[in-house]
DNA sequence: ATAGTAAGTAGCAAATCAAAACTAACTGAC
DNA sequence: GTCAGTTAGTTTTGATTTGCTACTTACTAT
């Protein structure tokens, strides 16, 4: 069967043509914890479950697109990290009809995010509520996977901190995100060249007040 | 809108859903670089425009087997390396409809490719003719710097060789695949706890043999 | 035997990493 | 004021890994 033979027989199969949505897993950092985004589902399937913010992708828009969407109507939040994660697709994973998923990761630092919705919540990633709606679970298990391997080698752990922030700030994320514990001045080594000083400080703790850095808009050596 | 009103919508809307697709990568090494599978495409849109070999995903069919089918429908190849890559949604992508692309990379030693169906080749991945049908560059592209990326922390350079291999051919595959020299010495360091000898060594060439070495099936430090 | 060639090993300096110990700057209790 | 408590930030040291060179080994072809 050629692709042209096989396209007419699919347009004029009986069989309906998957659904195609997007789910964001949106992380934050809060109460010293990684937290995720979840809403309570109103209606069946899963209803009374938890599941990730997600939305159908439109006739025109691109799946990115779909996923800022998302995230806008879902959480009030625009112009924030996103990148795709994985794309699911079992049959069977919706109920209703064969929905396939394209998931996205998502993050924010914590003063970015505004009220949110009715039913709209924050949830510690690493003690989720069980069972959660569709394969949503094993979506972000796979989200904290991706977040952990990149965090060494890449800006991300950034995306995570406001603006402004301390270098025991921005450690702890890390520290959050690997799941162990750094070594206060091997951490400070490998950043010094992605920060720069605000020549601020913080105040009005109870101990030596620290530098307060923002990040390095370019790094000066990839111009070779 | 809630989720049911906005899928009723959907099912009586006008505009026809995304096909779903899946395109693979398919690496191997030959002729001491890197080639990637491509079919010379017969029919509209981009006929007579190289393309990767691909396959709309069947209505019971998981992502993964659809992968899997495109491969062995096109290349004749079973049970060989296969993982997501990415998923390419842009409207316009495909001309006719819109096809959201499932992407996957499959790495696999020469010695498995059998002979190719007409139109069928393998062409060197630093070195493709252009342009290529759809957005397939692009998605070798992906595949290329996710190769790279992956090579210096997984076993995925093994799926580029035979069962049994000697050091020197290992090494070259790393090469190739970083784009860049490695140290003997050091490449040996490296992998000694990931192989074991077979005892047997290469013969015929015009120099000293090679030691003949197999994959080591499972990392005894793990257990921990 | 000797030359040519690629396989494989040894060793060292430089860079990076893990780890501990140290100093600095604030608050609050005395 | 001074001292304890606390966290910020720096210095230093030893271990490990990397970059690199030089060497030895084992084969074939003259």
């Amino acid at each position: 069967m050629t692709e042209e033979e096989f396209l007419a027989a699919y347009d004029a199969s009986a069989y309906p043509r998957p659904s195609v949505a997007v789910d964001a897993v949106l992380f934050t950092i809060r109460d010293d914890a990684l937290q995720v985004l979840l809403t309570r589902r109103q209606a069946h399937p899963f209803a009374g479950l938890l599941s990730l913010p997600g939305a159908f992708v439109g006739p025109e828009e691109t799946l990115d697109g779909a996923a800022q969407r998302a995230l806008r109507e879902k959480a009030g939040l625009q112009d924030i990290f996103l990148e795709q994660l994985y794309t699911w697709g079992d049959p069977g994973r919706d109920p209703r009809l064969r929905v396939i998923s394209v998931s996205y990761y998502a993050l924010v630092p914590e003063d970015r995010i505004g009220p949110l919705p009715e039913g709209t919540a924050l949830y510690p990633a690493h003690a989720l509520p069980t069972p959660l709606a569709f394969d949503h679970a094993g979506i972000i298990r796979l989200g904290l996977e991706r977040l952990r391997g990149k965090v060494s080698y890449t800006d991300i752990a950034f995306s995570l901190v406001p603006e402004e922030f301390t270098l025991p700030q921005l450690q702890r994320v890390h520290e959050l995100l690997l799941g162990q514990p750094l070594y206060k001045a091997n951490f400070r080594k490998k950043i010094a060249g992605r920060i720069e000083e605000t020549g601020k400080f913080t105040s009005g703790g109870k101990h030596r007040p620290s530098r307060i850095y923002r990040k390095r808009a370019l790094p000066a050596e990839p111009l070779l």
